[in-house]
DNA sequence: TTTATATTTAGCTAAACGTCTAAATATTTA
DNA sequence: TAAATATTTAGACGTTTAGCTAAATATAAA
């Protein structure tokens, strides 16, 4: 039971359960990428993908100063409620607007992203 | 978006879950008998019965001073989410063990119940 | 119509949580 | 080797939440 609770309290927060959408949307995605598209601090952000890693359902590699996140394929319990979520929100309006924005995120290179917000500009946000 | 994150936080308490599983193996229980089995106090369990309702994965009906709950198997949203908890938990320990605790709260009258619970002794605790 | 009683609501407290800033860590570049 | 930088960890702060007790509500029994 324990178990079955980290996943549900992992997707039962509104940031949390973009970050999944967009990892089921998008193969990889890096955290600076993510901080992008959520729009709140790298801090506040790895901790959440911190805990969605604890509870099973993402997994991460480290390339450089990069460290990509995944979904966890590997684990076969939580496919189900991951498909069950996929489904129900294929339409739901704030989750398409992510994929939108995650469209012109991937269309700059992660080292513009990062320059973006360490304050340069560059890269039009829009 | 709104709607799945109230459902996945309803679910996401281990007293929340415990009284969903009870009603996926027992078809309907009052809220005296909830309470036995959870040994809390009343008002926190109503509080929780209220959100799973909220939540719609709840339905409740009045039968004079006692309240009923059970599934509510109108909404199929929540279906497969319900089933995935089902399979992944069927052989639960904690699970296990609130349905053989159930089945002896199910041989008491509510009446008995209620009772035990003003703490007039009756019908044996184990 | 008064009393008993099953459940809910209101108000409180302690713990958990989401967010932030600042400091620490690890890796790359100069 | 020193400086730059992507991410994480630590610590602080305000909000939410799960639990309690006490009061309110609604129904049944006397």
């Amino acid at each position: 039971m324990r178990n079955m609770l980290l996943i549900l309290k992992a997707l039962s927060d509104r940031n949390r359960l973009r970050m999944a959408a967009a990892l089921m949307a998008f193969e990889e995605l890096c955290a600076c990428q993510i901080i992008e598209l959520l729009q709140i601090k790298g801090a506040t952000v790895s901790r959440h993908l911190s805990q969605l890693v604890q509870a099973g359902i993402l997994e991460n590699r480290k390339e450089g100063r990069w460290i990509y996140y995944r979904m966890n394929r590997s684990n076969e319990i939580i496919l189900p409620v991951l498909h069950w979520i996929e489904k129900e929100l294929k339409h739901d309006e704030d989750l398409v607007n992510d994929r939108r924005t995650l469209e012109s995120i991937m269309a700059c290179d992660p080292e513009e992203i990062c320059r973006r917000q360490r304050g340069e500009a560059c890269c039009p946000r829009k």
